[in-house]
RNA sequence: GCGCUCGUAGCUCAGUUGGAUAGAGUGUCGGCCUCCGAAGCCGAAGGUCACAGGUUCGAAUCCUGUCGAGCGCGCCA
C-alpha cells in the first residue's frame, strides 16, 4: 500500500527510482489512496469498538483542504457517524487516527476544529508528483484504458443543416469536444458523432429556398415568402446551382399560392409545387446542393475550431435502412403504440409524460420524435454501453419522450445521459443581438470565431457550468481580448518557456535529473503551494470528468497560472547556484507542462511565445 | 396554468455534491520594473448568499412556500 514513494535515503543517494506507472494507474489520485486509508481504519475501528456494521454503509468522503493550513485533504467522517456511533465527534476522530497507516508518502494526521480529520502529505510525495509529470510530458493527466473499458458514444452539435452554424452550436461544439477529451484522457473509450437531421421538412423548405433564388439568378422576378430560408448562404449555393446546371432548372415559378391565410400551409404547397415541376431527378439535385452546401460548409467551421468528429450520422440513412419503421414496429409489438386519428401514438403517459406523442402522422410520414428513437435505438444496437446526448437547452421537452421511448424498447434508460446546453446570451455593448435564424441576422460562430479568436472562443464557453445561462458580451470580449482570462494562462506558459531561452542564452541550460534530485531545497511557501497545485491536477480531471464539467479544469487551470505567476515575481528562478537553479525550473518547467495538458483538453493552444 | 434550470460583491461568475473566517475575475482606489516577459505582482474597498420558514452538531448547498428571471409544454424540426 506504502511502497510507491521510496523512503528519503535512497533518494540521498541519487538513485531516485521510476514510478512504476501501472501500479499508478490502477490504484489512482493520492486522494482515493487516501480515502482507502481512512476506510480501512473505520473498519477496524468498527470492529475494534464492536459498533453497529450498518456504519459502514456511510461512504468516506475525502475533500481538498480548503485552507493550506489545514494539510491536503479533510475528511469529515467522524462527524458524520458520531452521532449513530454513540461517541463524540472529537473521539471518534482520535479514535480513527490512532487506526490510520501512515505510509511515508503522509506526513501527518490530525484532528482540527469539531472533528476534523486533516491529512498532510510529505514533501517527497510531491517531488514523485514532479517527475511523474517529466515521465509522462503530454500524457501527465491521461490514463490507459482498461481492459474492458466500456465504450461510449457522445452526440453533440447536430444542428440542422439548414444554414451556417451560430454562436448557440459553438457552445455545444466547444463543451462537447472538451467533455471528449476528457473522457478519452480519463480512460474512456470514447466515439464522437454529428447527427444530421436531413430527412425533415426543414430540408424541403431549404430545397425551394435555394430553388427560388436560383430562378432569380436565372432573372426572373420571384416575390421570395417569409418562412424560408433568406440567409446570403442560399444565394451561394443557388449561385453554385447555376454555375453547374445552366438553366437547366428553370421552370415557371409557383404563384397563386401567396395568398392563403396560413402561411405553413402555403409553402406546403408551394414546396409540392417545386417538387412536381423539377421532377425526381431535378429535384434531387436542388435538395442535394442545399444540403452538401450546408454540410461542408458547418464541417469545415468546426474543422476552424479545432473540433472533429469520428461519424456523422444521417437521419435519411434510418429511413433509407428501414431503421424507422422497425423502430415504431417494435414499439407496437411490445404494445406500446394505438391509432387514433388515423395516427399512430407512443404512449408515453404509461411512463410518467405529460402526454402521448405522435410517431406517424395521419398522412403517414413519421414525426422527428420516431427518428429520434430509432435512431437512439441504433446507438444502442451498435454496442454502446453509455450514450451522452448534448442537447441545445431548447430540447429540454424532449427528454421524457425519448427516455421513455428507450424505456420501452431497452428496458433500462440508463446507459441515456442527455445534459442540455443553455444558450450563451450575446450583448453588443448593452443591446442584446437577436438569434433569429429566420432574418439572417444571427450572429455566426465563424464570426465570434474571427472577432475573439479560437482560443478565447473555446475557453469562455467553457468557463462556465453547460447548464448556467451565460452573458457573452462580443464588444467587451474584443475591447478586452488583452485582459482576456484565456491569455493570462497561456502568459504563463510563455514566461517558462522564455525561462528556458535565457538558460541558453548564459549557456547555462536545464539539466532535468539534477533538478528532480534537488527538489528537496525548495522550502519556500510559493514553492512548496505550487507543488501543492500540481498534485490537484488530477484530481480536477477525474472531477471534471464525472461531472461533466470542464470548468473545473479552466477554473483550475488559472490558479494554477496565478500560482506561477506570483511565484515569478517573488523569485528569481535563473539564480548562479547549479542545484537550486535545476530544482526551480524543474518545479516550474512541470507547471509548463501542466498549463499546456489542461489548455488542449479544453481545445486551447499554449503558444511558447506571445 | 404545468414542468425544468436558476437567483451569491457595482458587473460577469466560482464555491470541491452538507463543513472550518463565502471566493476569483472585472471595475474603483493605492503601491511594485537599474532585477529571468508589468499581458504580471502586492494591498484596500465592496455581502441580509432573492425573501420567509423547516431539516441537524453544521445550510449558499437539502425540503416547503413566496417573489423574480430564462427555457420548454405541436400530427414543427
Amino acid at each position: 500500500m506504502c511502497a510507491r514513494f521510496k523512503p528519503n535515503d535512497e533518494r540521498r543517494k541519487g538513485q531516485f527510482p521510476p514510478i512504476n506507472r501501472d501500479e499508478f494507474v490502477k490504484e489512482g489520485s493520492l486522494k482515493n489512496q487516501v480515502a482507502n486509508l481512512l476506510a480501512e481504519a473505520f473498519k477496524q475501528w468498527v470492529l475494534d469498538e464492536g459498533l453497529d456494521a450498518q456504519l459502514l454503509n456511510h461512504k468516506v468522503m475525502i475533500e481538498q483542504a480548503r485552507d493550506e493550513r489545514h494539510g491536503d485533504y479533510a475528511s469529515n467522517l467522524a462527524m458524520v457517524v458520531a452521532v449513530k456511533a454513540g461517541r463524540s465527534p472529537r473521539f471518534a476522530a482520535e479514535a480513527l487516527i490512532e487506526r490510520v497507516a501512515k505510509p511515508s508518502w503522509l506526513e501527518s494526521v490530525k484532528i482540527a476544529g469539531p472533528g476534523f480529520i486533516n491529512f498532510r502529505l510529505s514533501d517527497q510525495a510531491h517531488h514523485a508528483i514532479i517527475q511523474r509529470v517529466r515521465a509522462k510530458g503530454n500524457q501527465f493527466g491521461c490514463l490507459e484504458p482498461e481492459k474492458g473499458a466500456k465504450k461510449l458514444l457522445i452526440e453533440f452539435v447536430s444542428a440542422n443543416p439548414t444554414g451556417p452554424l451560430h454562436v448557440g452550436h459553438g457552445r455545444g461544439a466547444a463543451y462537447g469536444d472538451a467533455l471528449a477529451r476528457l473522457l478519452r484522457a480519463r480512460g474512456w473509450l470514447v466515439d464522437s458523432e454529428y447527427y444530421v437531421n436531413d430527412a425533415g421538412r426543414q430540408m424541403h423548405k431549404l430545397a425551394l429556398s435555394v430553388w427560388l433564388r436560383y430562378l432569380e439568378r436565372c432573372g426572373m422576378d420571384i416575390e421570395f415568402p417569409s418562412g424560408l430560408y433568406r440567409g446570403d448562404y442560399v444565394r451561394c449555393a443557388a449561385e453554385i446551382l447555376y454555375m453547374q446546371q445552366g438553366e437547366n432548372l428553370m421552370r415557371s415559378p409557383p404563384s397563386g399560392v401567396m395568398d392563403g391565410e396560413n402561411d405553413e400551409a402555403r409553402l406546403d404547397v408551394m414546396m409540392g409545387i417545386c417538387r412536381e415541376e423539377l421532377g425526381e431527378t431535378d429535384y434531387q439535385r436542388v435538395f442535394d446542393m442545399g444540403l452538401t452546401y450546408n454540410l461542408n460548409d458547418i464541417r469545415e467551421d468546426l474543422l476552424s475550431f479545432g473540433v472533429s468528429f469520428d461519424r456523422w450520422f444521417h437521419e435519411s440513412e434510418l429511413v433509407r435502412h428501414g431503421d424507422l419503421e422497425r423502430a415504431v414496429d417494435r414499439l407496437s409489438e411490445a404494445g406500446w403504440t394505438y391509432e387514433k386519428g388515423g395516427a399512430t401514438w407512443f404512449a408515453s403517459t404509461r411512463l410518467g409524460d405529460d402526454k402521448d406523442r405522435v410517431l406517424l402522422r395521419e398522412n403517414g410520414q413519421p414525426t422527428y420524435f420516431a427518428s429520434d428513437v430509432a435512431y437512439h435505438l441504433n446507438k444502442c444496437e451498435r454496442g454502446y454501453s453509455a450514450c451522452i446526448n448534448i442537447w441545445g437547452a431548447d430540447h429540454h421537452g424532449y427528454i421524457a419522450r425519448v427516455r421513455n421511448a428507450m424505456q420501452a424498447l431497452a428496458g433500462s434508460t440508463d446507459f441515456l445521459e442527455i445534459l442540455l446546453v443553455q444558450f450563451a446570451n450575446l450583448y453588443r455593448g448593452s443591446a442584446r443581438v437577436s438569434m433569429s435564424t429566420r432574418d439572417g441576422e444571427f450572429v455566426t460562430l465563424r464570426t465570434l470565431r474571427e472577432e475573439v479568436g479560437n482560443d478565447a472562443a473555446r475557453f469562455f464557453y467553457v468557463m462556465r457550468p453547460c447548464d448556467q445561462h451565460m452573458d457573452f458580451d462580443l464588444e467587451l470580449a474584443k475591447s478586452q481580448s488583452q485582459e482576456n482570462p484565456v491569455y493570462y494562462i497561456q502568459y504563463a506558459h510563455a514566461r517558462i518557456c522564455s525561462l528556458h531561452v535565457q538558460l541558453e542564452q548564459k549557456g547555462w541550460g536545464f539539466e532535468s535529473e539534477e533538478g528532480i534530485r534537488s527538489l528537496s531545497l525548495l522550502r519556500e511557501s510559493h514553492e512548496l503551494s505550487l507543488m501543492r497545485q500540481l498534485r490537484r491536477f488530477e484530481e480536477v480531471m477525474d472531477l471534471a470528468a464525472q461531472n461533466r464539467a470542464p470548468h473545473h479544469l479552466a477554473n483550475y487551470l488559472r490558479e494554477l497560472a496565478s500560482a506561477l505567476h506570483t511565484y515569478y515575481n517573488h523569485t528569481i528562478i535563473l539564480v548562479p547556484e547549479t542545484e537550486v537553479r535545476n530544482a526551480r525550473m524543474a518545479l516550474v518547467d512541470a507547471v509548463r507542462q501542466v498549463l499546456y495538458n489542461g489548455l488542449a483538453f479544453l481545445g486551447v493552444s499554449a503558444p511558447r511565445f506571445m
